[in-house]
DNA sequence: GTACGCCCTATCCGTTTGGATGTGACGATC
DNA sequence: GATCGTCACATCCAAACGGATAGGGCGTAC
């Protein structure tokens, strides 16, 4: 998409050797004055910023030029999840729209990227790659932290909050049960007799919160387990 | 990582205002000769080129100047999968080193972004997207193409070898298995009796080789349904 | 020592599954 | 019109499952 929409959407650029003009909505005050203060600093921006996204909105009808790129803080008043950054891209003077946030998740982000907007930008990032970030998206690319984007990926699996709670057996019996085997076979494979298969599983559906072995199987599943 | 290498990695940046020092490594000579053109055209890069991986280390080897940017072509002689990438990384003259190819699939994209690479650039790109990517880059910063990162990630989602086989009917049944749900429930949600669930519930395992409903749950995980 | 947690086994009981088999309706194919 | 595949429903039955309950052994922690 990063190409596509550039390629294909055809995001108007700055045109080349003028400022870019940016609009910076956050509800921190602070973030608002300092990134204000670094961007102007480092480059040729034009800053306007805005508490929150009636302000934003306000500042994007009433402008005179467009804004080459919007950067909406994804929990400040108004925004209601997504909703906010929708309403801002489908506004003409907005040509770019970014989320910034200090909280959201990998999911939001994703989901952000796929409805089209610039970037994410996790309030996390330098603020030199930042403002690289800025240039990069002001120049009709999309723009999302690869390591954010591929940590967030393997958090599930990386700890596993249900593998600590469950004992050897259990471990091993839940094995079974991804596997798909009755409560025979496992006892057969673990050289246990049926009705100690049985307790094993009813105690971990509990502590995995499974109603029936396919429920154990796919939550096992999912947290990367085997 | 992004953020991270740029920070704490330490990357040396071209020095403001001065040209970049690009080496494109790729045995295609007429992506080599277009590629050197059209960065050239655009911006303050100077440019050198190498057609294989002992051409490119040579010229790296023997640079007067280190490279801000190497550009090696994943498929091209002597890069033996990301051998070379690792070889040309450690060199002391080439600040960054990214992939590109036309081929490569999205898991060796991420690999070779593990491995520290600058970037990977699927030769899909449009020109000016390269460039984009390319200053990005030579910047401190690590890029790929976050619609091919995504794109590739639901392949696996894409062809469903089994799910052509099923019905209509035996899909829906198999999605209430992969929920755990018992026959009743399923037959609850899609307004049926359960015997014509039970009835779909085993011509489905015959078609997809389930002996039961965990693994059958199972095989659908696996093959990205639902 | 006592208490606790984990592990093993066992029995009982009601529910769910898996399988076989049969009926019938509908639409597409031949 | 006959045939085939899909869908729907039904009955019967054996097996497996899920839950409750109740033992005993065994190690660690208090």
């Amino acid at each position: 998409m990063l190409s596509s929409i550039s390629a294909l959407m055809g995001f108007a650029e700055p045109t080349s050797g003028q400022v870019m003009r940016i609009l910076i909505a956050d509800d921190h005050e602070l973030l608002r004055d300092t990134l204000n203060l670094y961007i102007s600093n480092e480059a040729d921006f034009e800053i306007d910023t805005a508490a929150d996204l009636d302000g934003a909105r306000a500042l994007v009808e009433g402008a005179e030029a467009p804004y080459d790129l919007v950067l909406l803080d994804f929990s400040m008043p108004g925004m209601n999840g997504l909703e906010g950054l929708r309403t801002i891209m489908e506004m003409a003077n907005a040509r770019r729209v970014a989320l910034i946030s200090g909280t959201a998740t990998r999911e939001v982000a994703e989901e952000a990227l796929a409805a089209g907007a610039a970037g994410f930008l996790p309030k996390t990032l330098p603020a030199k790659s930042l403002v690289n970030a800025i240039r990069f998206m002001a120049m009709g690319e999309q723009y999302a932290p690869l390591d954010f984007m591929r940590a967030a990926e393997e958090e599930a699996a990386a700890s596993h909050p249900l593998a600590e709670a469950l004992s050897l057996r259990e471990m091993q019996v839940l094995e079974g049960l991804t596997q798909g085997k009755s409560n025979k076979e496992i006892a057969r494979d673990l050289d246990l007799r049926e009705p100690t298969i049985k307790l094993h599983v009813k105690t971990l559906y509990r502590k995995i919160g499974a109603a029936n072995r396919t429920q154990a199987a796919m939550i096992a599943k999912e947290q990367g387990l085997f």
